[in-house]
RNA sequence: GAGAGCGUAGCUCAGUCGGUAGAGCAAAGGACUUUUAAUCCUUGGGUCGAGGGUUCGAGUCCCUCCGCUCUCACCA
């Protein structure tokens, strides 16, 4: 492998990855024994890709009586003659500015002495010319040393070929990183779902569309946040490893400290700590952050996933209702887009207000069933599958609506006003005791959004604890009493709304993808 | 966890009724000074996910396992 053989590396590999790599190495070493660096150097005052296509004006062409005139418009999309309108114009010659670009090739043509590659950066692509005679020989003779992938740094003056198309005009090339693995094929790019996820390295390069999806999503993230600040909202960092995992259902990860050799739980929810923050005086408290769920995996759930929890404090849930609505919006705006988006082949309007109904509304929509008419609900449940027999008529109420309301919620559309017997910790409606303060916000089925008047009564939130874990069969019962939870709130939680948000989810709803997969960088995978 | 589907060259995909494994891109060699997924000529590249079985003969049929995708369940 070191000494280099006389024979063909293509004859000598064992398999075709082989010939790939090898064909690599070869060019690597010839790189080296032309005294550059494969691996490159710091390449200052460089541009980003989009900001020379901004200096795309700067190209004019001057006349020989020394005035200067712009190009006609060739950003059109078509090619277009640009010769052609040169010739027209007489004597004369193009000009436009010197830039520096660095980028990853993604495309390569050679024509004769005449080399075109197309470079990639964070911002766009871009085409480069290299004109034997216009570089040295030795960048010349580099050229021939290049492989898709391969990242390069460029000087040049930017111009247009005589098709129209910006380009830039190289004088000096600069080798940056030698890569040793061959791209996906370069028109349909890497397709198979498991490799997009596992190497998603190649993904965000090859795939436009996948990177496209990553920088909206830090795009709504950064709204969310700019949102809540206006508000006045503090962020903060809670604790992952607790040694309580509360604050939703759901089965918590087991991890273990050696030290004090002490099991703990990675957090399901971020509620019980930001409620602490509020007896603290951090009036609006909010954390955006990763809750792990020890459950199965759907297009719509991994085992780690980013949610926000915030608590607004003397709010109630329908200030976070339109709070929620804000939050939405603005991320909507900051992505670029408008009200109309697309889901798949459906169309969702996110144009304010977003509807409100209240959940009994929607039930007896639904259902033309009365809320209360538990003989009827009892036979519609039996009727569309369900098993009411010995269940709390609430219960059943609940099952009905996911079954027949939920799945045909389009939305975005506030459902509001639970049954309180469905949300025992949530404060009651002071106008109407049967009611919860909560409101879901559901799109194309999917729950996007939760919010509660939260319940700081602490008496009253022991005992429902207690009921709540003593309804729990062991194996469900991960959790135990939080009792210095219950203690904080011992201490005075001002009345306050809480909100929780899947910020994934909303990513793939503003960024129409169909799966969770398709919005979080390294989604789980098993072993390869 | 249950059911269905898929896995073939580095990548994207064909592969008929069970009869010697195919294309495009990529790679190697060559031609070309304005290409746009450049084009043209030549060449090499396969443990058909893994293992077992049926058969004269298996990419193809059967079984087991691994991985992925979809649907359902848990859940947000």
């Amino acid at each position: 492998m070191t000494d280099s053989q006389p024979n063909d590396p293509a004859t000598s590999a064992g398999n075709d990855l082989g010939v790939h790599q090898a064909a690599r190495l070869e060019k690597l070493k010839k790189i080296e024994a032309l005294g550059l660096d494969p691996w490159g150097q710091r390449f200052d005052n460089r541009l980003f890709i989009e900001q020379v296509r901004g200096k795309a004006s700067e190209v004019q062409f001057r006349k020989a009586d020394g005035s200067s005139i712009p190009l006609p418009d060739f950003d059109g999309g078509q090619a277009v003659d640009y010769k052609a309108w040169k010739g027209e114009q007489g004597a004369g010659e193009e000009i436009g500015p010197e830039v520096r670009v660095a980028g990853r090739i993604i495309l390569m043509r050679t024509a004769g002495k005449l080399v075109f590659l197309n470079i990639r950066d964070l911002t766009g692509d871009i085409q480069i010319m290299i004109p034997k005679g216009h570089v040295s020989d030795a960048d010349f003779e580099l050229t021939k040393l290049l492989d898709f992938g391969d990242l390069v740094g460029v000087d040049g003056r930017l111009g247009r070929t005589n098709t129209g198309e910006l380009t830039v005009f190289a004088a000096k090339l600069h080798f940056m990183t030698k890569t040793l693995e061959p791209p996906p094929e370069k028109h349909a790019g890497l397709q198979d779902p498991e490799l997009r996820q596992r190497m998603r390295y190649v993904d965000l390069t090859y795939n436009p569309e996948s990177l496209q999806t990553f920088l909206k999503r830090t795009k709504i993230i950064q709204s969310i946040r700019s949102t809540l600040a206006k508000h006045s909202f503090v962020e903060v960092e809670g604790p992952t490893l607790h040694t309580i995992a509360g604050g939703a259902a759901a089965r918590p990860f087991v991890t273990h400290h050696n030290a004090l050799d002490m099991k703990l739980f990675l957090r399901i929810a971020l509620e019980l700590h930001l409620k602490r923050l509020m007896v603290g005086g951090i009036e609006r408290v909010y954390e955006m952050g990763r809750v792990y769920r020890n459950e199965g995996i759907s297009p719509k759930h991994n085992p780690e996933f980013t949610m926000i929890e915030l608590y607004w404090a003397y709010a109630d849930y329908k200030v976070m209702m339109d709070l929620t609505q804000q939050i939405i919006v603005e991320a909507i705006e900051a992505t670029g887009q408008g009200y109309q988006l697309m889901w798949g082949d459906l169309p969702i309007d996110f144009t304010p207000p977003f509807q409100r109904k209240t959940y009994t509304e929607l039930f007896e929509q639904h259902t033309g069933l009365k809320i209360d008419d538990s003989e009827g609900i009892a036979k519609l449940a039996k009727k569309i599958g369900l098993d009411p027999t010995g269940k709390h008529p609430d219960v059943v109420v609940s099952e009905v609506f996911e079954e027949k309301v939920e799945d045909s919620l389009i939305g975005p559309i506030f459902v509001t006003d639970y049954p309180a017997s469905l949300c025992p910790l949530t404060k009651r409606s002071s106008s109407n005791p049967n009611i919860a303060e909560r409101f879901e916000l559901f799109i194309h089925g999917m729950e996007l959004a939760n919010a509660y008047t939260e319940l700081n009564d602490p008496i009253l939130q022991e005992s429902l604890f207690k009921t709540q874990l003593d309804g729990m069969a062991e194996e469900d019962s991960m959790a135990k009493m939080d009792t210095d939870f219950i203690r904080a709130l011992r201490y005075g939680m001002p009345p306050a709304g809480g909100l929780g948000i899947g910020i994934d989810r909303l990513v793939m709803l503003l960024t129409n993808s169909r799966s969770i997969r398709d919005v979080i960088l390294f989604p789980l995978l098993r072993h390869e």
